[in-house]
DNA sequence: CAATACAGTTAGCCTTTGCTAAGTTATTTA
DNA sequence: TAAATAACTTAGCAAAGGCTAACTGTATTG
């Protein structure tokens, strides 16, 4: 019985209708892991940027505070980022951004600038803009970053 | 020496200016961990929820293939979101949401069909905007919905 | 109705990202 | 410069979310 059929069952859904093809819907996901899986590092790697740009350096214990994690998480996470090459120190100093880490850093930053104005031209406050930008950075394609960008351009030209 | 001078050090930065205060900054990183927690519940209980709409019944097998991972990875997620009240079925059986469960399901597969319109009056291909919204969904506050939803009316209204 | 195939579960492993507590190094200041 | 404080690291723990392999139950079908 059940039999997974093929016409439309229930009537019911107004939009979304139609489950896209198992493959496609899988490799959704997988796109979602993955991002998941490069966030956290992009968020470190452009908060040190910030950092060094803003306070001339950047310090576990700043990390710790803004990020509010305690510093044992900071310290182990910044291992992880020197192993991927992204960040440099030494021990009990504070930290610097290899080529790579500031490429990412840049490319973060950028990003988050343009979901950050681009909420604002969309009509949302501040602070929500920047809850929301900081969550959803990591999820924009390069297409709708494109997107976004025509429209914060359009809104800002005829305002 | 260095110690975090308060006037704007580097005027390198074109937008995104001086940090936001510690504490603020980490509320909005509290936020995107919070977000993460509940993501992958709700990925689930939509997902059931539109295979039960759209196949008449939801299997861990039918799950397994569309979020693209192993069945016992889905056998454990499951046993997580029976234990908190989501998800309900007998061992061996397919699966069906308890009110509490639909309740998420709906909100969910609202706030997905939001975004992923909007998207689509942003001008964003089709492809793209189901992979962006995916990811989205999760972080957007009610705020950017209801901004959200203005524009695609208005785009749909005025095109 | 027995054999096979398919679906679901369990056990045991790994990685990531958090924590606290305890130890080490660096800096400040009395 | 010795003592106190602040910053950083290490060790060890837990929960989440993956995996494979082995096992148990359900359904199909010869």
């Amino acid at each position: 019985m059940i039999e997974t059929p093929d016409d439309t069952p229930s009537p019911s859904l107004s939009e979304a209708d139609a489950l896209p093809p198992s493959e496609q819907h899988a490799q959704q996901y997988a796109a979602v892991r993955n991002a998941h899986e490069t966030e956290l590092l992009e968020d470190y790697v452009e908060l040190i940027g910030d950092l060094i740009a803003h306070q001339g350096e950047a310090r576990s214990a700043d990390i710790a505070l803004r990020m509010g994690v305690s510093q044992a998480t900071v310290s182990k996470m910044v291992g992880r980022l020197k192993s991927l090459g992204l960040v440099a120190s030494k021990p009990y100093r504070s930290l610097f951004l290899t080529e790579e880490g500031e490429a990412m850093a840049r490319m973060s930053r950028q990003r988050h600038a343009i979901v950050l104005q681009f909420l604002r031209a969309l009509g949302v406050s501040d602070d929500t803009a920047r809850i929301d930008a900081e969550g959803m950075e990591h999820h924009v394609s390069q297409e709708t970053l494109d997107a976004m960008q025509r429209f914060t351009r359009l809104q800002s030209g005829e305002g």
